[in-house]
DNA sequence: TTGCGTGCAAAGGTTTTGCATGGCA
DNA sequence: TGCCATGCAAAACCTTTGCACGCAA
């Protein structure tokens, strides 16, 4: 039949519950590898970047892949605002990833539709610049 | 002193080759490697990975992450397009990119600037989603 | 001749996979 | 008990690096 049981297990429940901890704030895989570690829980890679992937096929997590040699991020999705659209805004200087969300960032996604006949995926966008801490920094 | 003498060699003719061939469309490392040794003047991955780092350098070549597995894409940027002032949208499927310059999204860096502290680099940043014509396609 | 560019192979990091074992229901 | 999930190690991937040799200027 269609073998389509789900096991709750104590590794699935620690990376849930690390993911909640975090709230909307991006993870990587390496961070909950390291987490557990330190806590005296280790669960293996193959465990985490195997549930990671089924959290994303479920909806539950999304992945960004917003810089290389560091690997993807992982974003917790809410129950409750599973549609909330956001942009991410990457400081080219130290790197901090910036969360907008925003009527007029939001409005963005529609306006490119209608006029520009695009269909935007906000959650592959990232804009790039330099934040506020780090052009006062540089003066 | 400042050694900074810069050869032309045949293997960056090819590459250079290969990207105009491309026009704006997004190249793999992969796909330079491919091309080459099926053209009969393989040239190393290193000499490629090197090439494409420098170009970027440049500025004559962008670099940009979107899917992995795949490994990065580069695009090369026309000399006569300075393409400072608008936003560039990328399609995901058929990997065209697109231009976009109207009063709403040249309003956004000042928006963000003024709301969130932050200064786009809209050079650096690009919308990613599914254009009209491979959306079209998909029904 | 000078010193930048190249190729090869090895190493680097992240992610995937095969297989035997463990553990939920 | 029946399967799904786990852990380990090895493999697969893309990319970078060290070193000796080649080649443009």
């Amino acid at each position: 039949m269609a073998g389509n049981k789900e096991y709750r297990t104590k590794q699935r429940e620690l990376i849930e519950a690390f993911f909640q901890k975090k709230g909307e704030q991006h993870v990587t895989a390496d961070e909950i590898l390291q987490f557990l570690k330190n806590n005296d829980t280790p669960v293996s890679k193959s465990t985490v970047y195997r549930y990671l992937d089924k959290l994303q096929e479920l909806g539950k997590v999304r992945k960004y892949t917003i810089e290389e040699g560091v690997g993807s991020c992982y974003q917790y999705v809410e129950e409750n605002h599973s549609c909330k659209e956001h942009y991410h805004m990457k400081c080219l200087q130290c790197g901090k990833l910036y969360h907008i969300s925003c009527s007029l960032m939001n409005g963005i996604a529609e306006h490119v539709y209608q006029k520009h006949d695009f269909v935007i995926d906000s959650s592959k966008t990232v804009f790039y610049g330099v934040c506020g801490d780090c052009r006062r920094e540089n003066v």
